[in-house]
DNA sequence: TTTATATTTCTAAGTTTATCGAAATAAAGG
DNA sequence: CCTTTATTTCGATAAACTTAGAAATATAAA
């Protein structure tokens, strides 16, 4: 019987983070240049509302998968390389 | 601009096929042990119904993470490495 | 040919998810 | 303090997903 421990539940969650188009595609723009805030990565998709921005953002946070700085207003996201190294390599190209 | 290959669709849907607790089992079983059918699959999950597990291997075999060899009336699934070493690496331990 | 086994398809239910707009919160600047 | 900008939370809706049972299909075996 395959057992559902710790680790397989973080693979879960960062591979359902992952397996949405808008979400990959803020992962990818995050690995070419990190330190983005949450509207530069708005601007750099097409047409979503800050409130969706946000939930993605949060469900890539919270997977590991991101993290983050705050800065006054801002908040910077960046991949977590090892994470990403350890789930989705694919992602670092 | 980020845009929407076919290689990122395909990353899209790998990871969504991992990111459900019962496919990334599935998945991970046949890293382990390779030309498992459908019922063996279920035999070592915990109450799945037939019609739902053929449901799950059908997203697995669809986004390319598995290939199937019939034989007679069994079908006996294995993972394609290649695949999982691009997109999931983590699932070939 | 009948029976048994393996798997898929159909249909339907219940749940989760993605999305948005509006309101709320937070911080900065005038 | 008021205004602007950045982000989150709330509430709602529509679409997608997971699941299962029943019926259908396919193959093998008796």
């Amino acid at each position: 019987m395959v057992e559902d421990n710790e680790e397989v539940k973080q693979a879960v969650k960062v591979y359902k983070a992952l397996g949405e188009p808008t979400r990959i595609k803020i992962a990818m723009l995050l690995t070419e240049e990190k330190n983005l805030c949450c509207s530069d990565i708005g601007s750099k998709l097409e047409s979503v509302a800050g409130s969706t921005l946000s939930h993605h953002l949060k469900q890539l946070t919270d997977c590991g998968l991101l993290s983050l700085r705050k800065d006054g207003t801002y908040i910077y996201y960046s991949v977590n390389k090892e994470v990403a190294r350890k789930y989705a390599p694919y992602l670092l190209g």
